[in-house]
DNA sequence: GATGTCGTCTAAACCGGTTTAAAGCGTGTC
DNA sequence: GACACGCTTTAAACCGGTTTAGACGACATC
């Protein structure tokens, strides 16, 4: 018994005919006989046969394999929760395709372009998924100049030669604004993430203009890099305000869960003196106490999106349309009531 | 100018030597003059050569590339902060090997095996890590018969032809019970993970085990699953004892967090009323309120040592030693304080 | 009967490396 | 001058698929 797996021309010579006309077969190109195309089937079955990712992968020039650069900042492992979820959708598509998803860890910086670099002359990939897009992100026009297909996982604001899978956070946005002014709430401060994502922007023009059309302004706005440290910081500064918020809208969840734990060490009671709101609805969202209103994606559904998409573009299809999802949702918990009288 | 990148059948003609030539000179293998090595890695330099993976795989049949299988519970991604960490830890070795890290989400049960048998057939990777490794790990002799290479990140049970990364939780678990004794705790409690894991019953063991040696008994165990919905229920429980305890330990930071936030919600002043101590030091234990005493260990490292031990299994390397990191080490915090008087 | 056409199938080249058997060559020995 | 020997190099096979050019036979057409 050979340990050997059978390879094409083990099938070729038990159906007793030709490597091509194997190769014919299981790719159900047309020329060939149903009878044969039928013995030939058979043949590889009883063979128990299965292509040989690697030869196929240098005769065909393609990795079947897509790719996720992930950047670390210092201690940021991007939006974590959200990768988890992300990367499982991503996964029950690639899984019934037969490709397989090669991750790439790199820090910030010089190693960020080296990191797609390596994965385009790797060879490694097929396409890449771009993820927390930034504003003029230099990444796009590396990926054109490596002629390498992707999506970007959001709308970046130049011009851009591929689709866009969407998750719109603005309404998501606009509904926790709308619930602290329908509690009440007139002076509502708002953690927002680094500028010069385009994710954070959205968040924070969303949120100014829910606020203006309630008539309102911000009561402040203070930038953070999505960490908890900046969660805290900010929280600090907002509340050491003359006329500190009575509610806070946090860019993330990781802030406001550091911002709810900064303002209890302050002293105050939330939501009785401080109204917190996160965004991503992340698992420890529901368990902190007071639970976190907040607002919920659904990342595993951007995955799924997001690898269909990125195989359309990989296949060569024209014209690929950006995939919108389902916006973002308000889920209300006990860290949001009315403001404490004046 | 040619777009296509250059072959090996380039940098030979430019070198005027045979193919065969310039694949000795580019792999360091002796029998070939000095003077010749030098032109063929000048012509190559010059045209920019980089090695085909593809064609290399399929020649020597490697992957070069190694593999990691996240096991994705409903909705349990591991212990989360774990991989951001262990992953790039990892990717810092195999960036300067050329490898690249495959990474496959299955949910648990059947399409766990599925998943590896996948990974091996489609010659994906060289080796894998076995992480949360469970007690009788079928996986260990599934890898065995895959003829797989692996590492496992800590040691199993039974016996295992594979090198252990192992990063000791003991003596952390350890001192964490040593801090709270020496805090004037007697009713300390034990929020455990699933048995089925072994670092879950490697650190509930140990708890006891240096309970024990203060001449105390644990004043109850619970298990959790690792969640932070886990966290809040046992936590209840614990708290509902006719004598419920005065300081809580927990097995990972999460459950730590929401147990932390249930107690709070109970209307317990944490740690007057009760001292509570997590493992991990993920991101937000420092900053959730009060701080979380914790245990901290290196992922980071955990992740480059497996990568190493793992490539040393994959080169052929015989009898492959143990890699053991140093052992996490208590992080003290404000959420542990003397108990309240009786 | 010669020619053309269609459908089916095969042989061989190809992808870009690695590896093996053997050839070429200069030198030393007798 | 013939021979053996070691060093260097090459040609060709190989990994396991895909793809192209063309062979072959059956059949229809004139």
């Amino acid at each position: 018994m050979s340990k050997q797996r059978p390879t094409i021309a083990d099938v070729a010579s038990r159906a007793g005919v030709s490597k091509g006309a194997v190769s014919f077969a299981l790719n159900g190109r047309p020329g060939l006989a149903q009878a044969t195309v039928d013995k030939i089937l058979a043949a590889a079955d009883e063979l128990g046969w299965r292509p040989s990712n690697r030869a196929r992968s240098l005769s065909v020039s393609k990795a079947f394999a897509l790719g996720l650069v992930i950047t670390r900042d210092p201690d940021v492992l991007s939006s974590d929760p959200f990768f988890s979820a992300f990367i499982a959708g991503v996964e029950s598509v690639l899984s019934t395709r037969g490709q397989a998803l090669v991750l790439q860890v790199v820090t910030a910086g010089e190693e960020e372009e080296a990191g797609y670099r390596r994965l385009a002359q790797d060879g490694r990939v097929d396409g890449v998924f771009l993820s927390d897009l930034r504003h003029e992100d230099p990444r796009i026009d590396l990926l054109v100049e490596l002629g390498m297909p992707a999506v970007t996982l959001n709308r970046p604001d130049g011009t851009s030669p591929f689709p866009a899978v969407v998750l719109d956070d603005r309404p998501g946005t606009r509904a926790v604004v709308e619930h602290l002014v329908a509690l009440g709430h007139t002076r509502i401060a708002h953690v927002a993430g680094p500028p010069a994502f385009v994710h954070a922007t959205a968040r924070s023009t969303a949120f100014v203009a829910a606020l203006a059309d309630a008539g309102l302004q911000p009561a402040a706005i203070e930038t953070g890099d999505f960490t908890a440290a900046a969660g805290i910081e900010a929280t600090r500064r907002l509340l050491a305000l003359p006329e500190p918020p009575t509610a806070i809208v946090y860019a993330n969840d990781r802030m406001a869960i550091a911002g709810l734990g900064a303002a209890q060490a302050a002293g105050l009671t939330v939501p009785d003196d401080l109204s917190i709101a996160g965004f991503d609805d992340s698992e420890l969202a529901e368990y902190v106490h007071p639970g976190l209103t907040t607002v919920r994606a659904d990342p595993f559904r951007f995955g799924e999106a997001a690898a269909q998409t990125l195989n359309q573009v990989v296949d060569g299809e024209s014209d690929v349309p950006d995939a919108e999802l389902a916006p973002a949702e308000l889920v209300v918990r006990r860290s949001t009531a009315a403001p404490p009288p004046a």
